[in-house]
DNA sequence: GAACTTTTTCCAGTATAATGGAATCCCCAT
DNA sequence: ATGGGGATTCCATTATACTGGAAAAAGTTC
């Protein structure tokens, strides 16, 4: 929530050192498995996705390295994006529990603005949660995210101003927002008592 | 939230009748616009990716096919998944605000359990953001979501169980929670007063 | 077990992905 | 205008993706 975009040109990630052909291997469990779950032969695949039987034996065989307009052909047939059709199934984890006084979740503690994270943090990081406390005259500024990302925000408590995109809204107590937060985007303690905000930060 | 999964072998999405080649286009254009705001040659990319040159400005200019591996490193070398390479830009939009007595919002008014929605209902649907309140003895059970689907849930007030995969978790005040939703799953006012919950549901 | 049907794998050929080197283009400095 | 250097495109070649038909394997029925 502090992140700083860096400034100037961005260099570029180091080169990729993960063989991208393992790619290809998931790939091929990946079809198989949703293939058999679906119960549907090679023949019924290839007619949807319009690739070779061949290729598809290929695929789940041998991982074979498709193209890309290939690999997405495939992935409409089971009605998926690429996304879904190549990411790994979420980790199968029961009922994580964060607790109030749990302190390696108070993620800042100042007199104006306090944070609390409510999302586990050993989590994948595509949303999280968060309870934000600011005293009168508070803020919280946050430099732009990702590319996509949003903010959800409900105020629980107290009188803030969201501001976003060169927009401003005022908020009062059972009012919510969303917004962008790809760009510089800040809440302000507009009152005179302290607000208290729940914020759901997506990074998308 | 009261989604109900399918029974039965699924039937074949009918064939893509959308070019898979347009994704191609669309990539030489993602590619040379992320590639140019960051001020990289071709050069520069192709050292980070390990992708020739040449195969890059075909993908540029020519949106040449690309294997799905050839793919992925550019996408790695960008800092990106495939999704994240190939997804369109989110629409721009400024503040959207949701007000404490929009009746749009309150998605359920039952004398145990009424629910408030604080994430707007036009956006899409990948992220959710409820107020649940619930009176003793209240409770609010849910059949499965979408496989990979998940909640955070904090309790602003009141005592509640949370229950998923076969675990329940009792929760108080203050307290957060993270659980998967693509089971049956259930949140239980377990107090002697009124439960009030913010819960956070994430279609993944 | 035998016969039949369906599914998957193998095979050979064609199309195209992907490369490294050379040529061309573009920009800047003198 | 000229020269130099960096960036991009072109070119010819190699490697591999992808196919349809045939063979083999697997499954089903009697």
């Amino acid at each position: 929530m502090s992140f700083r975009k860096s400034r100037g040109p961005e260099k570029p990630a180091r080169k990729t050192t993960e063989p991208a052909d393992a790619v290809s291997h998931h790939l091929g469990s990946r079809v198989r498995q949703l293939r058999t779950e679906r119960d549907w032969s090679l023949e019924t695949l290839a007619g949807a996705s319009g690739v070779s039987r061949s290729m598809l034996s290929q695929i789940e065989r041998e991982g074979a390295n498709p193209t890309l307009a290939v690999t997405l052909r495939i992935a409409r047939a089971f009605g998926m994006t690429l996304g879904e059709l190549l990411e790994t199934p979420g980790a199968v984890s029961s009922v994580i529990v964060i607790r109030a006084a749990d302190k390696a979740y108070h993620y800042r503690s100042e007199k104006l603005c306090r944070i609390r994270t409510l999302s586990p943090l050993n989590l994948e990081k595509d949303v999280e949660f968060y309870e934000v406390l600011l005293a009168p005259g508070g803020a919280l500024r946050s430099s732009p995210h990702f590319e996509g990302t949003r903010e959800f925000l409900t105020v629980q408590q107290g009188a803030v101003r969201v501001e976003s995109a060169g927009d401003a809204e005022a908020l009062e107590a059972g009012d919510s927002a969303s917004y962008r937060a790809d760009v510089p985007h800040a809440i302000v303690n507009i009152g005179k008592t302290d607000a208290v905000i729940f914020l759901v930060v997506i990074y998308r």
